[in-house]
DNA sequence: CTAAAAAACACGATCGTTCATTTTTTGAAC
DNA sequence: GTTCAAAAAATGAACGATCGTGTTTTTTAG
């Protein structure tokens, strides 16, 4: 009984599924057709029906797939980062830290920005149901493998007291909002400066909320450690000096 | 020479665009067709061709016409409110001032969700060629009316040195950010606490990085000017406490 | 060889748009 | 205030293209 192996099966699906990834994010879900889709996937448009009963399920497949494989691997990704470079630090929250962590969420921005743009049909033809769950609780998502790690910031006397992991996932969500509109809604450096002047203001904010900073002494770069020298660039037009966080004395 | 009184000219074009608008942000641009919209602005489908050349001058118009209405009524809205709040406070960036932002903001997204969903489509389906715009130097959008106040932010000496516009532009974008997220993807409180909670460790972080702190004497709440008790909720499962920026002594 | 897969074609529905026709509106004449 | 011819506006059927999908035939892989 001729069936086709699962290698060819997998491969051709693939690549329908690549097509119309290709083509709903240029032209939204409803904007794209089967033909061109077949064609784009070098085979007839009868051969989609082999592989999906349906447009509509062609698209939850894509969806899906594309869920699996580049969201997941990129989460995976960050995920393993944010373990390694917070596990090692001494201070997981310092200013290294961070601009790492901006690296990769741009990465993950650039190299799949066309995701987003599945995201946003979702959300307009699709009443974003099939992402809508990778919006709930967003620091529950930086618990693992990060819990460890984030429980001994907020024992340390120094924290802010705001739970760890709202700040992780609002700082996670503020880059990536930046880089999004950077690179899909047309802001040509929306803020006004260049993109990695721009991350480290974001990031001089957003140390300074989280360290209790005394008055006194000689200043490190804000939270980074190891390093005693500053970190300021002076392509900062104004410069903003502070200090790691010595426990504030009250 | 008969011809239609521009007051009928303009309330039968509303009522299309309208219609237009109300499909286009429930089932994307290509999603929608000629004679749904004819229908629900209760013509026929030749009627609509009287007032509009082809469905994508009437997807412009759509756009063209909330972006001059709504959108902009919101801008001057926000705008006199910063203007009217900054102008009226000492510190411009109190926690009652970016409370109160956070509300003209939540405001803006929560009464027109749809027009969002506008700008989606636009991403896909015109590589958002008429929202870009409105993301170019975003932290200029903020300089009128408020250059005066935003200097005198920088002249003070407790500053942190970052450019005031940027910092207002930031937390703009956040605050939008977040309920965005929450209205249009579902996020159900997606950064794991209560929308208050959620804006005002937001503000903490935000107000934190914007003054510095010295580490001596009582702590009145962060950044609000003229009530020295301290502000914070208890909700908040760990308090933070940070006082108003006196210059830091070097 | 045989059954599955691919291709080609066909079908009915629906798309944006046009058009002949009817209806409504208009400003002037009365 | 009414009438009226003219012209604009509204209508709904119609058009050609194209849609998602079904069917039929040909090719191909096991």
């Amino acid at each position: 009984m001729p069936k086709l192996g699962k290698h060819r099966v997998d491969q051709n699906r693939r690549q329908i599924e690549e097509a119309a990834f290709s083509l709903f994010t240029r032209q939204g879900f409803h904007g794209t057709n089967i033909r061109d889709i077949a064609e784009l996937a070098q085979m007839s448009t009868g051969a989609i029906y082999t592989y999906f009963p349906t447009k509509d399920a062609l698209y939850e497949s894509v969806v899906h797939s594309y869920q699996k494989s580049v969201v997941s691997s990129y989460q995976k990704r960050i995920r393993s980062w944010l373990a390694r470079e917070f596990q090692s630090a001494a201070e997981p929250f310092s200013r290294h830290n961070l601009e790492g962590l901006a690296r990769e969420i741009r990465s993950f921005v650039y190299d799949h920005a066309d995701y987003w743009k599945l995201m946003y049909i979702d959300v307009v033809e699709f009443n974003n149901q099939h992402f809508a769950h990778s919006f709930h609780n967003v620091p529950e998502q930086f618990n693992w493998p990060l819990d460890g790690q984030l429980k001994k910031v907020a024992a340390n006397p120094s924290w802010c007291g705001i739970d760890p992991g709202f700040v992780l996932a609002t700082i996670y969500m503020q880059i990536l909002t930046y880089f999004l509109v950077e690179r899909l809604f047309g802001g040509e450096q929306h803020l006004g400066v260049a993109e990695d002047t721009a991350i480290r203001r974001m990031i001089d904010m957003a140390l300074n909320g989280i360290w209790r900073i005394d008055g006194a002494g000689p200043r490190p770069a804000a939270g980074r450690q190891g390093s005693p020298g500053r970190s300021r660039k002076k392509s900062d037009n104004l410069a903003v000096k502070v200090r790691t966080g010595k426990k504030i004395s009250r």
